[in-house]
DNA sequence: TTGACAAGTAAACAAGCGTCTACTAACTCT
DNA sequence: AGAGTTAGTAGACGCTTGTTTACTTGTCAA
C-alpha cells in the first residue's frame, strides 16, 4: 500500500464526482465513496469534512459546459442546441449536468447547485447577450438546458429516435434563438 | 377521537401530496406525513402499504395539467406558456409538478414518475399533434415544462422580474410553438 | 537507526429511517 | 347488554446513514 495523500484525495473526488452524477446526491453514501476510491470512508470525512463539502468540490471540476457557452456569441443557439440533442440522444452525458439534474432535494444541496448554476450557465450565459434583461432570457436558456436533464433522467437516453436527432436539433435551435435574441 | 378510516387515509393522503410537492420524496418521513395529517405512523403503512406506493397514489390525485393540456389544440401552446409563466413568477405551484420537480433518485421512484410524466404530459399533448412522430414533439414540450420546474426550484419563485413576465410568456408561446408544429 | 509525524484503518457512535407487532379503545350488530 | 370487529396507538425492531474516535502502520528527516 503506497501512502500518497494526494494521489487518495484526487481518486475520492473523481469518484464522487461519477456516483453523484450518475445517481445522484441522496442515493450516493460515503461508504460507496470510499469504495469506488479504494480508500477509507474515514478519510472522506478527514480529506473534504462533510459529505455537502465534498459535493460542491466535486460540482466545481470537470465541468464542460462553461467551453460550450464561451466563443462566437452569434453561434450560441446552435452550439448549446447540438449539446442538448446529443445528450437526448446518446449515453454520454456530462458529469456536472447530470448532477444538477439528479440533484437531491434538502435545501443546502439546493443552494449549492442554483449557486452553480447561476455562475457557470445564467451568468455567463447573459454575459454574451446584448439588449434588456439578459439574465431573464438567460434563464429561458436554463430552462432548456435543465428540462433536457430532467427528461433524459425520466426516460433515459435513446429517447430521441436516431432518425429525428436532427430534426429535433433544428427545433432546439430555434428555440433558443427565441430565448436569446434581444 | 372519531373514528372514520375512510376521512383519516384522505387526510393522509393529502399530507403526502402537500409533502411530497413541497419537498420532494426523499426529504419527506413517514412521521412527518402522519404528524401532518394528525394520524399514527402506523396507519400510514397500514392503508398505503409502503412509502412508495403512497408516493405513487398521491402522484395519482390532483393534477390539473391534464385540464391545461385538454382543450382547442390551437391554443395548446398559449395555455402551456401562460401556465409556465405564471409558475415561474408566482409562488403558487401545482402540487403534482412539483412532485416531479423534486423527485427523488432512487430507480423505484423515478420509474413511477416516468410512467406519470408519460401518461399525463407526453401521451396526451402526442395526442393532441399532426404530422409525423408526435411523441418528439410533446417530449420537447415536456422538457421545457420539466425544465420550468427545475429553474424554479433553483432559483425560486419571483425569477422573472413582474414587468418581464408577459415578455416571457411571448418567447415561451412562441418555443412552444416550435415544439408542436408539424 | 530511530523517533515523530502523517496516512490509513477498524470499529463504534448517535441519529434517523421505514416498517411491524402487540395492545387499547371505540363502534356495530345481534 | 355483550361480543366481535376494526380504527387507532405506543413502542420497538432492524437497518442505514454521516461522522468521529482510537488505533496501527508506513515514511522520512535527524
Amino acid at each position: 500500500m503506497t501512502r500518497d495523500r494526494e494521489a487518495t484525495s484526487r481518486r475520492i473526488l473523481e469518484a464522487a464526482r461519477d456516483l453523484f452524477a450518475e445517481h445522484g446526491y441522496d442515493q450516493v453514501t460515503m461508504r460507496m465513496i470510499a469504495s469506488e476510491a479504494g480508500a477509507n470512508v474515514a478519510l472522506v470525512n478527514r480529506y473534504f469534512g462533510t459529505k455537502a463539502a465534498l459535493f460542491a468540490e466535486a460540482l466545481a471540476t470537470g465541468s464542460t459546459i462553461e467551453a460550450v457557452i464561451a466563443g462566437d456569441p452569434a453561434g450560441l443557439a446552435s452550439r448549446l442546441a447540438h449539446r442538448l440533442a446529443v445528450r437526448l440522444q446518446s449515453g454520454v452525458t456530462e458529469p456536472v449536468t447530470r448532477m444538477v439534474d439528479r440533484a437531491g432535494t434538502s435545501p443546502e444541496i439546493r443552494a449549492i447547485l442554483h449557486a452553480h448554476v447561476e455562475a457557470t450557465v445564467v451568468k455567463r450565459i447573459a454575459a454574451q447577450l446584448e439588449g434588456p434583461r439578459p439574465e431573464q432570457r438567460a434563464l429561458l436558456a436554463a430552462t432548456m438546458i435543465l428540462g433536457t436533464g430532467s427528461v433524459r433522467r425520466l426516460f433515459g437516453p435513446g429517447v430521441i429516435e436516431e432518425v429525428a436527432v436532427e430534426e429535433v436539433e433544428e427545433r432546439l435551435r430555434e428555440m433558443f434563438a427565441i430565448c436569446l435574441r434581444p
